[in-house]
DNA sequence: ACGTAAACGAGACGGTACGTCCGGTCTTTCA
DNA sequence: TGAAAGACCGGACGTACCGTCTCGTTTACGT
């Protein structure tokens, strides 16, 4: 029972301009400038087809998040062996993006659009603990990690004293990212 | 150098007329849905009386926060003499409202808010953490505490789990409270 | 030099499709809302079969009029010999399309067509005039007729007195037929 | 009982504005172009003002038409006495007008508002009639005028015959005025 | 008490964006 | 290669709010 249908199929040039057109107006402008009409002029784009394809300004933006055309490597956790050390790095990296203008604004503007769109809260959730490989090291570390079945919690700690102070716009002190750690992984 | 001056003064009934609907609104319809419009229609007043005070609706929601219009008691931290107790207690509260339709709903339009407005991020942060209790109780704790040093971390770590989970939309596994404190506060 | 050619050729079954529906969707909708994808869409035909055909909805219209979907024997003068009867007769027929709403709004949407479209303009006076019989009746009228060379005169009069009171909507007086050809056929 | 209204009233600049606008876009660009972004364009103002005061196009146009801003001086009847002439002379001037592309084009555009627009038909009907005066002249004309009791099919079909050659577009014959009041007031 | 002036409710204004609909063109598959 | 299907870009629809700006009314001083 083939599904056999007639006419065009969609246009992965559109979808992909709508994308990154989305991305890049969320850094420039801000979530709630970020206006349908916009990406679709910035796009070259009807509107009708971002309306066809997505039921939301947040399903655009999970869907730039997931192509990696939001944050990327800024993301990954390295791994040297030592997980202190590593999960520091990240935590230190992620704070110089918040360091900066651009990078907070965006990262603030990924928040609100999180906050009014739960399947995106999800994916960031996902992406700034799992995906950047922050909660598969923490449940592999053995010894050295966290209590058995507390590895999730430390994840969410993490990542959710990240968004905190992307919210509350705190620059953090120097040597921050280190006691963040050392609160979390005793020992 | 007194200022002189004649006619009426700033009306406190429209000003609480104002926050009173702002604060219901947000509940019921969320942060985008929030217009001025609405929330001049509700309180019975003229648009001219909200742009005439406040700056932005980030600042009305500012104001209805500190005025307890929006979770009051939820955010108190109790006082049995045993942190580690209290500090579950306060997080399987929190954890609580987050699981009614109601209170995710309200807790997370005030995420997007705070994410859209800096002042408002901070306030949410200080009253997440330190008004409520946490920070203090942390701080004056001792031997039982956290290491110094690091009372801001945990308090922190605390404050964004709950942010995290609101925005995840993650129901908290049973426990959780108790194994997130642990993993904060060991030994 | 014939013409040689492969594939298949236009489909009757298709323009009969599209002028049918045109003509209920005209009589059911008005002329406003008579829109390329509504007849596309009734008649079960793709847009671009219209847009290969006709060059505008004017002239879907105006083939429907010539095959005979749009008002036919609503408009034939009856011939008992008498002129004046004849005409008056007529005159009283066409007044009664007018007075049911759907007459009335299937004309005044032919009317809006017409308005937008010189061709169809010209038809529709030539349908209502000359097709219709009254112009060549008045031609052959010799001596009961009126003065010679203000035939067509007349013919436009009459047309363009139903023009005029379908266009204002007023329900013409019982006897003006009578008196309308009283006027213009006077003896 | 006063009506005690606060707040701003009607501005009559945004009603000119709007009115003219209609007008002149009317005549440049046809009915089924005149749209009400356009308008609001032209006139420097906001769409929801003219969604506020008028309920369609067509109740634009009338306006226009009542204040004298789509054709004034074309439709008044001269008055030298000489009944047949005077009618002549105007239905001349309106052929006139009807031979150039500009006005051609503007009455036709009259037409197509009307036909989709009842209240503006009566309004065509009564300008094209009475308020240029052919109703007022021939029920005035005793004697030299047409049969008690017809002046107003008489009037009717003057009317209706402009229109009628309007709509199809036809260039009047020279003589073609003179014919047509020979045929209405003989004698 | 009386003027003056500010704050109030109401709401019109020029705008921007919404989400929907349609115009006309182009692309794909089938017959 | 005509036809059905339907995606595409463009742009108008009518509505909702924005933030600013009158209006007329209602206080609450200062004289």
């Amino acid at each position: 029972m083939d599904e056999h249908r007639t006419g065009p199929r969609r246009s992965e040039q559109a979808r992909l301009a709508v994308l990154g057109a989305a991305a890049e107006l969320l850094a420039r402008t801000g979530y709630e400038n970020l206006t349908i009409e916009a990406i679709a002029r910035q796009a070259g784009v009807g509107k009708q087809t971002i309306y066809r394809w997505w039921p939301s300004r947040g399903a655009i933006l999970a869907e730039a998040l997931l192509e990696g055309l939001i944050f990327r490597q800024e993301l990954a956790v390295g791994d040297t062996g030592d997980l202190r050390r590593d999960l520091t790095d990240w935590v230190e990296r992620v704070h110089a993006v918040l360091a900066t203008d651009q990078g907070r604004a965006l990262f603030r503007a990924l928040l609100a659009a999180a906050a009014e769109n739960p399947e995106l809260g999800e994916l960031l959730r996902v992406q700034l603990g799992a995906d950047g490989g922050v909660r598969a090291r923490l449940a592999a570390s053995g010894e050295a990690g966290p209590a058995a079945g507390v590895a999730d919690e430390v994840a969410d700690a993490i990542a959710g004293v990240i968004i905190l102070r992307a919210l509350s716009g705190q620059a953090p002190a120097a040597g921050s990212a280190a006691a963040l750690i050392a609160s979390l992984l005793p020992g």
